[in-house]
DNA sequence: TTAAGGAGCATGTAGACAGCATGTC
DNA sequence: CTACATGCTCCTTAA
């Protein structure tokens, strides 16, 4: 189909989309078109990835603006936002507007409500829904990106409740769920009452192979020679092979180890074919990257990366992450060996793909797991990058000739498997139940009960009754929790909630409890629009309710992370007895009641929380990232997304402490601030100035200056001393509000003869910790 | 004497969304 | 119910 038949596009649209140097729709996009994307039809997609996907997106989109109406494009990720974002702000040249919301990336509601096309994450959107955003019963198009992420158990359930919502929002409203090739499209299409259109084809052609001793085997029954010399390893061999034609590649592992010692090796092989100017961008990129952050895992990224090859996965910092990616793209970086991050991430193509390790530890299998097809086939799904690439080739590597014969079996030859709604599990129901009653879409249990039969667990459910006896469950953990009020109907037994209540039980229980009211206390309500896990909010306000004297940094900070919402850190063996002793030293400061050491997991857990909240305590008490990272052996990615999630979950806390008249919301706030900033409680007024950090704050406390009073008044010379140039010196002095901020002509005064205040004898090298962390200091040193 | 290489053993394991209001070194 | 790469120590070997 020719671009000039489409209709209905906002005038400007194809002239665009020509410029771009589309002229021709793809096969799919025409598929996509006849089934109604461009007149409002609802649609799945399920196509691979890397063949059109966005445009579809972009027709059905622009079409529905050209009418009216307003678009909505949900990511599964942070990252995807910003990229989708940059490209649809092209439309801007013909008259369409674009805005982005995520948790991190803030644009306030009424001001989306102007945006032809808004781009969120599926949270945020769920977010938008529970706090009423009125611009959303606006929209007449929403678009889906990777709609089989439903069957992901953490956040698979959010992004299906939220297309239930939306859709009860907008009856009329166009629906394009855009999907990798899963085995079960159809029924995602029925549940959406969506045309389908479901297809293998792809831009370039994708060749899918196994390399086993010298030769690379591919699906097609063609054979390449790829001999594995020397002492190198197969994806070495694989990788030089095809540098050696000018392609790149991408090396999938298993483990973040992995992927570091990988990218270690196949520097050895990039190195080779990098021309001198390549390697000089290259030192560059090395440089920014020790400059983002000074820890272990930066300086051996920069290493490799100076022999042209990375390592890419969760350990690292986002900017780490976006350097690595755009220099991939822009070929001056040659392989990247991976987690599975890359995968599921921003585009990064390559001429080739290399599945290392296609089993993964998974304790709940009690050992290796094989991936999921459906996981293997988006990793291969990167290979071939349009317009570059004459084909793509995926690789998967066997050791042994049996190897061989079932990587084609279980990955080439075979389908992914279904998606499967993962709603039914408890985590999941109790959020999303509690944010349905709070938000309004249900006012008794009969029309939550009807809400949920809209969900695709309903439509695949097989197990009748069990989406009930859950539902029960959680409206008793709820009321329990003093979330909800259920009034009228009957209530509820014992029995009422068990699980071997029989069908007939269950129907005649609803057609009683049918008219049972549901309402949100105000603690619920809170709860929903903080977008807590009920259970998060359950244990920070016991939590609270039980402490006696004011919180400590520490205790607060090991409250918030034992929550669901924290991902914990992991208890290396050997630690159990690290965190032990610290546990006995330190057990009045937590909150709560601590289980017993007998109870093995739970205490584990409780170890495990404690730990992580010893982390964020370091942090709290001027520890610099590299000894942090080092000593919980996490990477700089790590350690910003635990005080990141620290920082949502205190701040959270501090709500709920107002929410339930705690005496202890100023600890909370003062616990919270000192974790954004990672500060010791004596730098919070310095750290409220602009420009001045943790480490600038801790400089001016030294010799003197100990608020922006001070740094008001105090001798510029002192100041200068403490501060590196002139030019920070005054931004500083102007954001602080002085009134003369200019450095000329000033000499830094060192020593304290600034005279008001006497210099702190602290060295920098012992930041004062605060309050009770000093002690723990000996203790626990660095373990 | 030393460097390199190999056997044997212990070790540990992927990912990252959300409130609110603005800015680190 | 299931594995496997890594990196250490300790030892052997070749020069």
């Amino acid at each position: 189909m020719n671009l000039e038949e489409l209709s209905g596009l906002p005038p400007g649209a194809i002239d665009h989309f020509q410029r771009e140097g589309i002229e021709e729709l793809y096969p799919p996009q025409a598929a996509a078109v006849e089934a109604g994307a461009t007149d409002g039809d609802s649609l799945v997609a399920a196509v691979p990835t890397a063949s059109g996907k966005t445009m579809i997106a972009a027709l059905s989109m622009l079409s529905a603006i050209e009418r009216g109406g307003k678009a909505l494009y949900i990511v599964p990720l942070r990252a995807l936002a910003s990229e989708k974002k940059a490209e649809f702000e092209a439309y801007e040249e013909f008259g369409v507007t674009v805005g982005v919301t995520t948790g991190n990336y803030e644009s306030t509601s009424e001001w989306l409500a102007t945006k032809d096309i808004i781009v969120a994450t599926s949270e945020k959107v769920d977010s938008l829904v529970r706090n009423g955003a009125d611009w959303l019963s606006d929209l007449t198009c929403v678009v889906s990106d990777e709609v089989h992420l439903i069957d992901d158990r953490n956040r698979g359930p959010t992004l299906e409740v939220t297309l239930a919502k939306l859709r009860r929002l907008n009856p009329g409203m166009q629906v394009v769920a855009l999907s990798a090739t899963v085995g079960n499209a159809d029924e995602i299409a029925d549940w959406l009452d969506a045309a389908l259109v479901d297809t293998d084809w792809r831009p370039i052609d994708l060749q899918m192979g196994v390399h086993y001793g010298n030769a690379l085997n591919f699906d097609d029954g063609s054979t390449h020679e790829v001999p594995v010399e020397g002492s190198e390893k197969q994806e070495a061999a694989l990788v030089r092979d095809i540098l050696e034609e000018g392609g790149s590649s991408l090396v999938f592992v298993n483990s973040r180890r992995n992927a570091e010692a990988a990218a270690r090796r196949l520097g050895q092989v990039a190195t080779r074919e990098i021309s001198d100017d390549e390697r000089a961008e290259l030192a560059g990129l090395a440089e920014a990257i020790r400059e983002d952050s000074d820890t272990e895992t930066s300086a051996d990224l920069a290493d490799c990366v100076e022999q042209g090859s990375a390592f890419h996965h969760a350990g690292l910092s986002s900017t780490q992450r976006t350097i690595v990616e755009d220099a991939f793209r822009d070929r001056l970086l040659k392989v990247i060996s991976a987690t599975p991050t890359l995968a599921a991430g921003v585009n990064t193509p390559a001429r080739r793909v290399i599945v290392r390790d296609w089993r993964r530890f998974d304790p709940s299998a009690g050992g290796m797991a094989p991936l999921d097809v459906l996981e293997v086939h988006q990793m291969m799904g990167r290979a071939g990058r349009p317009g570059l690439d004459p084909y793509g080739e995926a690789v998967l590597l066997a050791k042994s000739h049996e190897d061989s014969q079932e990587l084609f079996d279980r990955y080439i030859w075979a389908d992914p498997e279904p998606v499967r709604s993962k709603l039914a599990a408890e985590p999941a129901l109790r959020t999303h139940v509690l944010a349905t009653i709070a938000s309004g879409f249900a006012r008794t249990r009969e029309e939550l009960l009807e809400f949920l039969e809209a969900t695709l667990y309903a439509s695949q459910s097989t197990e009748a009754g069990r989406l009930e006896t859950v539902t029960e469950t959680v409206l008793q953990y709820l009321e329990s929790n003093d979330f909800i009020e259920r009034e009228g109907g009957t209530e509820p037994t014992d029995d009422a909630a068990s699980a071997f209540t029989s069908a007939a039980d269950l129907a005649t229980q609803q057609s009683s409890q049918g008219d049972e009211r549901l309402e949100a206390t105000s603690l619920g309500h809170t709860v929903s629009r903080l977008y807590l896990d009920p259970m998060s909010a359950a244990e920070i306000v016991h939590g609270l309710e039980d402490a006696d004297e004011r919180p400590t940094a520490l205790g607060l900070y090991q409250l918030v992370s034992r929550t669901p919402d924290m991902y914990e850190l992991y208890l290396r063996s050997g630690e159990d007895d690290t965190f032990g002793e610290l546990f006995y030293e330190r057990e009045a400061e937590l909150l709560g009641d601590a289980p017993s050491e007998y109870e093995d997991d739970r205490f584990e857990d409780w170890l495990a929380a404690l730990k992580t909240g010893k982390l964020l305590a370091d942090w709290a008490s001027e520890d610099d990232e590299d000894r942090l990272t080092e000593r919980y052996k996490i990477g700089p990615g790590d350690l910003r997304g635990k005080v990141d999630t620290a920082e949502w979950l205190l701040g959270a806390a501090e709500s709920l402490a107002a929410e339930i008249d705690s005496e202890w919301t100023v600890a909370v706030r003062e616990a919270r601030a000192r974790v954004e900033h990672g500060v010791g409680e004596e730098l919070l007024e310095l750290v409220s100035v602009g420009g001045v950090g943790r480490k600038r704050a801790r400089r001016l406390y030294e010799v003197g200056i100990e608020e922006p009073a001070d740094l008001r008044s105090a001798d510029k010379g002192v100041i200068l001393s403490a501060l590196k140039g002139a030019k920070t010196a005054e931004t500083i002095l102007e954001n602080a509000g002085r009134e003369d901020p200019s450095m000329d002509g000033v000499e830094p005064v060192t020593s304290a003869s600034g005279g008001d205040t006497a210099a702190s004898s602290r060295g920098s090298e012992t930041p004062a910790a605060s309050e009770r962390d000093d002690d723990s200091q000996s203790s626990l040193g660095d373990f």
